[in-house]
DNA sequence: AGCCAGGCTACCG
DNA sequence: CGGTAGCATGGC
């Protein structure tokens, strides 16, 4: 077994299933391997991988239940909506002058699509969306197998001597993207695989490498070693 | 009080 | 190209 997919094992048995991406209309955390997702769920996952962008999810939600409150969590009720008022919902994520602006060049992309699924490089041509958000989109929205690597994913790599200081994105992305693919066959099941690896990851993170010295106390660092 | 959060752009050399 | 300031609120 390689050390890639070993840490997902591990993390699987330690931490159960997360069942990312939450979905605020069926309540938050809860499960559900549901897909294809329809239109309105697709597009709160692209606004929540925005709003999240240096951002807690505890914060977007925030945002996104002002916009559900004010029944706009949806395309047509944004765009009609006043920009200060927009701002203002979405103000508990940080950043809103920025992320509104994101949100709005999102959203005139996203209506020309007419429900096709974007291109990684159609995401990433639009202000506001790099490799990350593109990839959590994908992934999350749309059930496409693209790997969603954070700054957790690499710090915990690089704790684990598997990267470098300056291995990028792209690199990363496809080094766990093939160690996973000589294990898994079946897309559904590589799909939920890439879903949950990711989730597990920020729990893991969020415990052992948000302060520094990262990686105190991670105990793949024994499994994966002894 | 200060550091961090499920990043990205713009601008610099 | 690579490196970095700026963006902003909220939680611990």
């Amino acid at each position: 077994m390689n050390k890639i997919y070993k840490i997902y094992k591990t993390l699987y048995k330690h931490y159960g299933p997360q069942g990312w991406w939450p979905i605020l209309g069926y309540g938050y955390h809860k499960q559900d391997y549901t897909f294809p997702r329809n239109s309105d769920e697709i597009f709160e996952v692209c606004l929540g991988s925005i709003l999240t962008q240096n951002t807690t999810f505890t914060s977007v939600v925030k945002s996104l239940n002002n916009l559900y409150e004010k029944n706009a969590l949806h395309v047509e009720a944004i765009k009609k909506m006043n920009i200060d008022e927009f701002k203002e919902a979405i103000r508990p994520s940080g950043y809103y002058n920025q992320k509104a602006r994101y949100i709005l060049e999102f959203i005139s992309f996203y209506k020309k699509l007419n429900g096709a699924t974007p291109s990684r490089e159609a995401l990433l041509s639009i202000v506001g969306i790099g490799e990350e958000t593109a990839d959590s989109i994908l992934l999350y929205g749309y059930n496409q197998l693209h790997f969603k690597v954070d700054a957790y994913t690499k710090r915990l790599l690089l704790e684990l001597g598997l990267i470098g200081e300056k291995t990028k994105y792209g690199e990363i992305k496809s080094m766990i993207e093939s160690s996973i693919k000589e294990y898994v066959k079946d897309e559904r099941e590589l799909l939920i695989l890439y879903q949950e690896f990711h989730a597990l990851i920020v729990k893991h993170g969020k415990e052992f490498y948000s302060k520094k010295p990262y990686g105190a106390g991670c105990f793949l660092k024994n499994k994966l070693f002894v």
